[in-house]
RNA sequence: GGAGAGGUGGCUGAGUGGUCGAAAGCACCGCACUCGAAAUGCGGCGUACCUGGAAGGGUACCGUGGGUUCGAAUCCCACCCUCUCCGCCA
């Protein structure tokens, strides 16, 4: 949500963030419906006034058994009642049609996030490991199936496209890659981990900047809840309607959960493989700040994510997204774009955005210096740290060999004793 | 799923139609006392929004949303949540 003091304050500076997400003119209609909405409340409440000290002095009379002062003034509050119930109607008619505009426009980038249309327009940061060039590799489909581990046919005859059976040693690297991805950012990194709801209401689903806008996106319940489609909704929604103590923060926190799709807007992308799925298993990084920490906290997200490939020794970059290409909660977004040899090119594995107080303000999360006064809103930030599914592809393609074979890398060995290829005898 | 109890300020908790934004206690802040601290005493202490140059004024908020009434924390309806007991259950 935005804070409507900033926007009267600099209009300018949102007009230029709306216009180029095609939200041209939303400034001023947003300005032009909170002067409505403030002279319609103005009234209102000059109304409600009135009546409120009539009422007073019903009150007065009645005790004093002045029974036609109070008829009369009774008569007088009666008087004032059409003005009031309409005064009230027009004073929520307009906040509500502001609010509803407000809520579906997207937060303003910050004033250093580069300009750009789309994906195109994003800026390479660092770029960690050499991209191996396997002469003529096999993509992750052809390896799984070769090895009998990936059941494409299965999963659509029970569940339908885009979703995957994995089975044996593959299932098993899966789950270690999971354990794996957890104790890192849990033991290195110092986050909490959290076991979450994977179910949740529309409050944190709006609050998290998911309803009203992107409702096609998620799976809904036959009882009204949404199914996440990702852990960044429950964690976040940690602190929804808390008044966190400064001490206490910032708050990280991770979870390994599945994440739930709908996938509306992507029919005919990536139908290949398991690039882009309805379920899939991601850990996510939330940190809660305060709003002096959050940059500083968002760098440290991304080192947090890059860990994991570092670790894995897959080759990245690290990419900062442009204004067209960033999603609707952020004002700034790395994205971490793995290396996928059968495609010839790096695919996203992970993105790290900082919102400010965008969502805070949705959910009304605010933090509290111990002996001041008032409140300020944090900061929330939200990171893949990373997408296990796509993780796995990403082992699968860059660690093959000749024979169809995938060798476990090192990090992983732990989580997998004796089992040094799949597809091998171990 | 069934029966019952309940949701009031940071916390505990009083308040069942009219100066109630709400007693009291705790916590917290300031001052006094003290060499200092504790104890004690005095005072302060909710949030959001509107309005005003300021001082100030106003409106709303007692789980949420409706309703009744001149007037609602208080009465009515619906929903949500918590607790206790029973049933079921991984």
């Amino acid at each position: 949500m935005h804070d409507i003091r900033a926007l009267r304050e600099t209009p300018e500076l949102y007009e230029k963030a709306w216009a180029a997400k095609g939200r041209s003119g939303a400034a001023a209609q947003a300005l032009d419906l909170d002067g409505k909405v403030r002279a319609a409340k103005l009234a209102a409440e000059t109304t409600q006034s009135k009546r409120n000290d009539l009422s007073k002095r019903v009150g007065l009379a009645k005790a004093q058994k002045d029974e036609a002062l109070a008829s009369q003034l009774m008569a007088n509050v009666e008087a004032l009642k059409s003005d009031l119930v309409a005064q009230g109607e027009a004073e929520r008619g307009f906040s509500l049609d502001l609010q509803d505009l407000l809520a579906s426009l997207p937060n303003i980038p910050a004033a250093d996030v580069p300009q750009g249309a789309d994906e195109h327009g994003n800026v390479e940061v660092r770029r960690w490991g050499e991209p191996n060039h396997v002469a003529s590799p096999k993509d992750h489909v052809e390896l799984g199936e070769g090895l009998g581990m990936l059941d494409f046919e299965a999963a659509a005859r029970m569940s339908g496209a885009r979703f995957t059976v994995i089975k044996g040693q593959l299932a098993r690297l899966e789950r270690a890659l999971g354990q794996f991805m957890l104790d890192l950012q849990t033991q290195q990194n110092g986050y909490l981990e959290v076991s979450p709801p994977l179910l949740v209401n529309d409050a944190a689903a709006y609050g998290t900047d998911k309803l009203p806008k992107f409702a096609d996106d998620l799976f809904k319940t036959t009882d009204g809840r949404w199914l996440i489609p990702t852990a960044e909704v429950p964690l976040t929604s940690l602190v929804m309607g808390q008044i966190v103590a400064e001490e206490e923060l910032p708050l990280r926190v991770t979870a390994l959960t599945p994440c739930f799709r709908s996938e509306a807007g992507a029919s005919g992308r990536d139908t290949r493989g398991m690039i882009r799925q309805h379920q899939f298993y991601k850990v996510e990084l939330v940190s809660i700040t305060t709003p002096d920490q959050s940059d500083a906290e968002h760098e440290r997200m991304v080192s947090c994510a890059e860990s994991v490939l570092k670790a894995l020794e897959l080759p990245f970059r690290t990419m900062l997204l442009c204004t067209g290409d960033m999603g609707f909660g952020a004002r700034r977004t790395y994205d971490l774009e793995v290396w996928i040899p059968s495609q010839g090119q790096y695919r996203e594995i992970s993105s790290c955005s900082n919102c400010g107080d965008f969502q805070a303000r949705r959910m009304d999360a605010r933090t509290k210096k111990a002996g001041e006064k008032g409140t300020r809103f944090v900061h929330t930030l939200n990171g893949s740290g990373l997408a296990v599914g796509r993780t796995l592809v990403a082992i699968m393609e860059n660690y093959q060999d000749e024979s169809g074979r995938i060798a476990i890398p090192q990090a992983l060995h732990r989580y997998l004793p004796g089992l040094t290829h799949i597809g091998g005898e171990g």
